[in-house]
DNA sequence: CGGGATCCACGAGGATACTG
DNA sequence: CAGTATCCTCGTGGATCCCG
């Protein structure tokens, strides 16, 4: 772990910067974005806690699953992730419905039968983690050859 | 809570359910994501592993903020989050520094002086960020909404 | 079948003190 | 200033048993 790496600073330059400026192009932007996705200290964040939300660890996979196969039973679901736990299946499903990203629907028989769903909403942020999954998918080569890299060291 | 909401099945229908079929475009598209994403069945799923990462509780402000404003000083990205601790900003950046989405350039001075900036492809995930922001805020309304009509039932 | 309820393990993350 | 080291809390999530 050399504690001395990269370009070290150029000596006469203490305030001004030579950023590259094609990075800092919507810099700007990005820190209204920063702003707006850092309330906490205003208490109480939407964003940040939508966030946390989608991003806990299961709620992505259940969002998929229902956005593939459409309306599931609770098993199929169970079968289809694989690794689950029933509990935090249960949890998670709950945890979606609250936010109306899903549907459950009972239907009164015997055995019981109970369907999930997406909602528009929930179809509409799975949209937005197929992005996620594309950009992991594209630079997953790369982040796993850096990381070896390290190991190296 | 009651136990049965929603719509109950039509009683004809047995297989052959009434999908609204927009919503299910991209249906085998979906399955192959979720395919994609949940390969943890037959060991590590280096998607679910980076996504896993970078939806930790800090990653994302932590490249918002670098995103923003640049070149930024540990203390400097410390106060501008605000609410998080010494050491998890230190393991946030490490992990960050390790998937090269981050880097970290050590001045030999006294005090010593750290500066973390983006990467190339630190960017282009903020960028992936940027979209899940977008929708979280233009749905935060709903979401919220329909939580609050929850606790009154 | 589709959970609820309970107990428990573990790891993320906070608080504090110390250091090069 | 920018960490490291240590201890400890607490929530996530697994395992198990039970129920309508």
């Amino acid at each position: 772990m050399s504690k001395q790496e990269g370009t070290p600073a150029l000596p006469g330059n203490t305030e001004v910067t030579n950023r590259a400026p094609q990075a800092f192009a919507g810099e700007k932007k990005y820190q209204e974005i920063f702003r707006v996705a850092n309330t906490t200290r205003n208490q109480l964040c939407p964003v940040r806690d939508i966030v946390a939300r989608i991003s806990d660890k299961w709620s992505m996979l259940a969002i998929f699953a229902l956005g593939g196969y459409g309306k599931l039973r609770f098993n199929e679901m169970k079968y289809k992730i694989g690794d689950i736990s029933q509990r935090m299946l249960t949890v998670t499903l709950r945890n979606l419905e609250a936010d109306s990203l899903v549907t459950r629907t009972v239907f009164p028989e015997i055995p019981p039968r109970v369907e999930y769903e997406l909602t528009p909403l929930g179809y509409s942020l799975m949209e937005q983690f197929v992005l996620l999954v594309d950009w992991a998918e594209l630079n997953e080569e790369q982040i796993m050859k850096f990381r070896k890299l390290q190991i190296r060291n």
